[in-house]
RNA sequence: GGCGCCGUACCCAAGUGGCUAAGGGAGCAGUCUGCAAAACUGCGAUGCAGCGGUUCGAACCCGCUCGGCGCCUCCA
C-alpha cells in the first residue's frame, strides 16, 4: 500500500509503527456552527480511509476531536445570547447528526479539549520548563526559534515566514511567530485554573495533548483539510515533538479543498453549503441523498480540489442510477437459465484486483469508482445473453462487499429512486406532486392495468398510463415477456 | 513578495516515461420495442494550456510563458 506523505512530499510504502496495528487522528471541528460540505469532505475521505485500512485487515484506532472552547465559541454565544457551553454541545451534537446521515461512521474516541484540560496544561508545564515557551502575564507562549525542525511539514523557513508575515504582531512576544498555547481570561470568559492563572487553552495544543493522551507519543496518521498545513499541524509538530523528544505522527495525510466557482468554500467568503441545507433541499430521500453526496465527494482524488455545483452531484446521481438498475434487474426471477462461464469469474476476480490496485496507491476512489462502473458494463453485457442465479448473486454480493469500504452500495435495490436529483425547486407543477405520496400498491395496480390494456392491444389507454405515471416522475420499463416494471 | 498545487474531450475525472489516453455525465447513430424506457453496440481528444529541451520514445522529466487555485490570518 501507498500512501503520500505531506512531511516527505511523496508517495510512501505504508508500514505501521507496530505490527497491523494503525493508530491515526483527525483534526475535527470547532463547535460554533452548522458544517458545510468542505468539513463533510473531510470527515467522508478519512472515514474511507479508516474503512479501507480496516477492510485490509488493519486494525484501526480512530480519534478525531472537538474543539468545543474557542474564541468563535464564545462569540456566537453572545450572538445567541446562550452559555458558551450550549453553543458547543448544540453544534457537537449537529456535527454528529450530519455525519451519521451521510454515513460516517464514528470514531474510536471523539475527545474534546474541555476534557482534556490536564493534559493540556501539563503539556504546557513541560513546554515551559525545557525552554519552549514562556509567560507574559496570565498567557503562554511558544517560542518557535526554539524548535529546530520548524517549518519541515509547510516547507517554510522562519525568514520566509517573517517576510510574509501579515498579522499585527503583538509586541511582548519574543519572535512575531510565537504563537498562544495559554491565553489568560479576560472577565467574564470562562476559565480553566492554571499555573498561569485561570484561562483557556489556545487551539494548537488540544491536538498534541489529545492525540497523545489517546494514540501515544508517536502513532502512523494525522490526517486533516490541507488549510491545516499551515500553522495548524506544523504547530502540532512543534509542541509535541519538543515535549517528547520523539517523532510525532509518522504519515501527514492532508484532504483538498471543496470549492464554489473554483474558490474554496469558506465562512469568511460566505459560499458555503450546509449539510443540513443540502439535505433539506434534495429532492430524494436522506439515504439516497447521502450516498449521492459520497459518490460525489469519492469521484476527485481526495488530494485534489473538488469543485461543488448541481451539475456534478446530479452526474454523481446518474452514474448511480445506473448501478442500482443493474442491480435491481439482478435481483429480478431468471428467464433463462444458462451456465457459469469460466469468462465470467475471470471477469468479477479481474475487477477485484484492479479495485485493491486503485485503493492501494493512495486510496485512488475515482480510479476505484471507475472500476465499478466498468464492472456494471460488464455484467449488463452478459445479462443481455443471460447469466446464471449463481452469477447474479455473486455480483449482487460484490458491489456491497467492495462498496463498504467506500460507504457505497449498502442500500437494497427496491429502496433507490430514478428521479433527477435537485436541491431547488425547479418545475412547481412536477416538484409539487412528485411520486412521495403515491404509494406502492397504487403504482403497482396502474402498471397491472397498462399490462392488461397492452395484452388487449390497447396501446392508447396503456400510454396514456404511461404519459400519467411520468408526470409524477415513475418510469415504465417494458421487459420481453410482456411485464413491466417501474421505478421512481 | 515567499512557499506550494493545478491546467487531459461539451462537463466531471483517472493516467505521471513505452500497448488503441480509464471511467462517468451530456450528445448523436444503430440493435431491441406496438411506440417507448432500459440495456447493448458504435461515434466522439492524431492529441493532454502554449513554446522549447532531454530521450530511441513524454500528457508524464527539465526550462520558459500564459491561465487558475491554495497557504503565508481563523479555517476541513
Amino acid at each position: 500500500m501507498k500512501i503520500y506523505n505531506t512531511l516527505t512530499n511523496k508517495k510512501e510504502a505504508f508500514e505501521p509503527l507496530e505490527n497491523n496495528l494503525v493508530r491515526m487522528y483527525v483534526c475535527g471541528v470547532t463547535a460554533y456552527d452548522d458544517c458545510h460540505l468542505g468539513h463533510a469532505r473531510s470527515a467522508v475521505v478519512f472515514d474511507v480511509i479508516r474503512r479501507y485500512l480496516t477492510f485490509r485487515g488493519y486494525q484501526v484506532k480512530f480519534v478525531r476531536n472537538f474543539t468545543d472552547i474557542d474564541d468563535k465559541i464564545l462569540n456566537r454565544a453572545v450572538e445567541e445570547g446562550i452559555p458558551w457551553n450550549e453553543v458547543s454541545a448544540k453544534y457537537i451534537e449537529a456535527y454528529s447528526h450530519d455525519m451519521n446521515r451521510l454515513q460516517v461512521s464514528i470514531p474510536d474516541v471523539e475527545p474534546r479539549a474541555t476534557d482534556h484540560m490536564q493534559e493540556i496544561i501539563e503539556m504546557i508545564k513541560a513546554l515551559v520548563e525545557k525552554g519552549h515557551a514562556y509567560r507574559i502575564d496570565g498567557d503562554v507562549y511558544y517560542h518557535v526559534p526554539s524548535f529546530e525542525g520548524y517549518g519541515r511539514l509547510a516547507r517554510r523557513n522562519l525568514d520566509e515566514l517573517q517576510a510574509g508575515a501579515r498579522v499585527e504582531v503583538d509586541e511582548r512576544k519574543r519572535d512575531p511567530m510565537d504563537f498562544a498555547l495559554w491565553k489568560g481570561a479576560k472577565p467574564g470568559e470562562p476559565a480553566w485554573q492554571s499555573p498561569w492563572g485561570p484561562g483557556r487553552p489556545g487551539w494548537h495544543i488540544e491536538c498534541s495533548a489529545m492525540s497523545i493522551r489517546h494514540l501515544g507519543e508517536t502513532f502512523d496518521l494525522h490526517g486533516g483539510g490541507k488549510d491545516l498545513i499551515f500553522p495548524h499541524h506544523e504547530n502540532e509538530i512543534a509542541q509535541s515533538s519538543a515535549v517528547t523528544g520523539k517523532a510525532f505522527a509518522k504519515y501527514w495525510l492532508h484532504n483538498g479543498m471543496v470549492t464554489v466557482d473554483e474558490e474554496k468554500m469558506s465562512k469568511s467568503l460566505g459560499n458555503f453549503f450546509t449539510i443540513k441545507d443540502i439535505f433539506a433541499k434534495s429532492n430524494s430521500s436522506e439515504s439516497i441523498t447521502a450516498e449521492t453526496l459520497r459518490y460525489f465527494l469519492l469521484s476527485t482524488h481526495y488530494r485534489s480540489d473538488l469543485n461543488f455545483s448541481n451539475q456534478a452531484v446530479s452526474a454523481a446521481k446518474a452514474a448511480l442510477d445506473n448501478l442500482y438498475g443493474l442491480f435491481q434487474r439482478l435481483e429480478e426471477p431468471t428467464c433463462g437459465e444458462t451456465a457459469d462461464t469460466k469468462s465470467f469469474q475471470g471477469m468479477i476476480e479481474g475487477f477485484k484486483s484492479a479495485f485493491l490496485h486503485a485503493m492501494d496507491d493512495d486510496f485512488n476512489t475515482p480510479k476505484a469508482l471507475g472500476e465499478f462502473q466498468r464492472l456494471r458494463s460488464e455484467v449488463n453485457g452478459y445479462l443481455q445473453s443471460g447469466l446464471s442465479k449463481g452469477s447474479r448473486k455473486n455480483v449482487l454480493e460484490t458491489f456491497p462487499q467492495l462498496g463498504e469500504p467506500l460507504g457505497l452500495f449498502q442500500m437494497a435495490p427496491k429502496e433507490w429512486e430514478f428521479r433527477p436529483m435537485s436541491f431547488a425547486v425547479t418545475q412547481p407543477g412536477l416538484q409539487a406532486d412528485s411520486g412521495q405520496i403515491l404509494t406502492d400498491d397504487w403504482i403497482e395496480r396502474q402498471v397491472q392495468k397498462r399490462v392488461e390494456a397492452r395484452e388487449r392491444k390497447d396501446f392508447a389507454t396503456a400510454d396514456q398510463i404511461r404519459k400519467n405515471l411520468a408526470a409524477q416522475g415513475i418510469t415504465i420499463e417494458d421487459r420481453p415477456d410482456g411485464t413491466s416494471r417501474w421505478k421512481r
